[in-house]
DNA sequence: ATATTTAATCGTAATATTGCGATTAAACAC
DNA sequence: GTGTTTAATCGCAATATTACGATTAAATAT
C-alpha cells in the first residue's frame, strides 16, 4: 500500500536504504557535487545552479540536512551550506561495507 | 509536480541517482544481501526470507533486474537469481567516485 | 520606519512508489 | 489429459515524493 514495511528488515538494511534514498534524486546529487566543488555554498547560489524553484531546492536541502549529510549556518541574510564531513564519512563506511561484499562464485545462474 | 526533471542534470548525476534509488528500499537491500549470502537464490526462497507478498518481491526483483544489478535464469518451474558481477562492479565504481570525493577544508560553516 | 533580499515553510497538484490480491502462463507431477 | 507449483503480470488502493506559487520571518538597506 505504498508504506514501506521497515519493521520487516534489519537496522542495517533500513539504514543503507535510507542513505541510498537520500542520494536517489539528481537534484540532491547535484547539490552535493556543488558543495564538493565549493564555488557555491550559499543557498541562493545553489538555487541558481540547480535550476529548480527556490522552494524545491530548499526542500532537498532540508532532506540532506535532516539525514546529517550537510550542515548550514546563517550568515547575515543568507545561509551557507557545506558537507558534514563526519557524517559523510560514516555514510561512506556503511555504504562501502554493503557495496564491497564478495560476490559468491557459485554463479548459479 | 512530482516529476523528476532529469533534463536539468548531467548524465552522471542522473546515473548516480538512479543507482542509489535502486538501493533506496530495504526490501531490495535485503534481496541483495541474500544473494550475497547465497543460501537462498531461488525466487521462492527469497519471498520466504523477505516476508513480503510474492507479487511485491517479484516487483522489486524486476527493478533490480532492469537496472542490471541481478540476473535470473529459469530452472524448471523456478527461477534462480544472482548478482550480476560485472554490472555490480560498474555501479561500485560510479558510486565510489561520488562518495570518495575530497571534502573541501574551507569549512565555510 | 519602510522597502528589499534571503531562505524556510505552507498548501496543494501531479506523479511515483509500495504493496497485495487476483490472474496468468509455463513447467512439472500424476 | 487434469491438478499443482512457481513466478510474472495486471489492476488497484494507500502512501510518498517532487515541484512550485504564495506566504512568512529575519536580516539588511534606504
Amino acid at each position: 500500500m505504498g508504506i514501506a514495511k521497515t519493521e520487516l528488515f534489519t537496522e542495517e538494511q533500513n539504514r543503507i536504504a535510507t542513505l541510498a534514498k537520500a542520494l536517489g534524486h539528481p537534484a540532491r546529487v547535484a547539490i552535493l557535487q556543488q558543495l564538493f566543488q565549493l564555488d557555491t555554498c550559499y543557498c541562493g547560489d545553489l538555487v541558481q545552479e540547480i535550476g529548480l524553484a527556490q522552494a524545491t531546492v530548499s526542500q532537498h536541502l532540508r532532506e540532506l540536512k535532516q539525514l546529517g549529510l550537510i550542515k548550514g549556518s546563517v550568515e547575515g541574510s543568507s545561509v551557507c551550506y557545506c558537507i558534514h564531513a563526519g557524517n559523510w564519512a560514516k555514510m561512506k563506511t556503511d555504504l562501502h561495507k554493503f557495496l564491497d561484499q564478495d560476490i559468491p562464485d557459485a554463479d548459479c545462474c
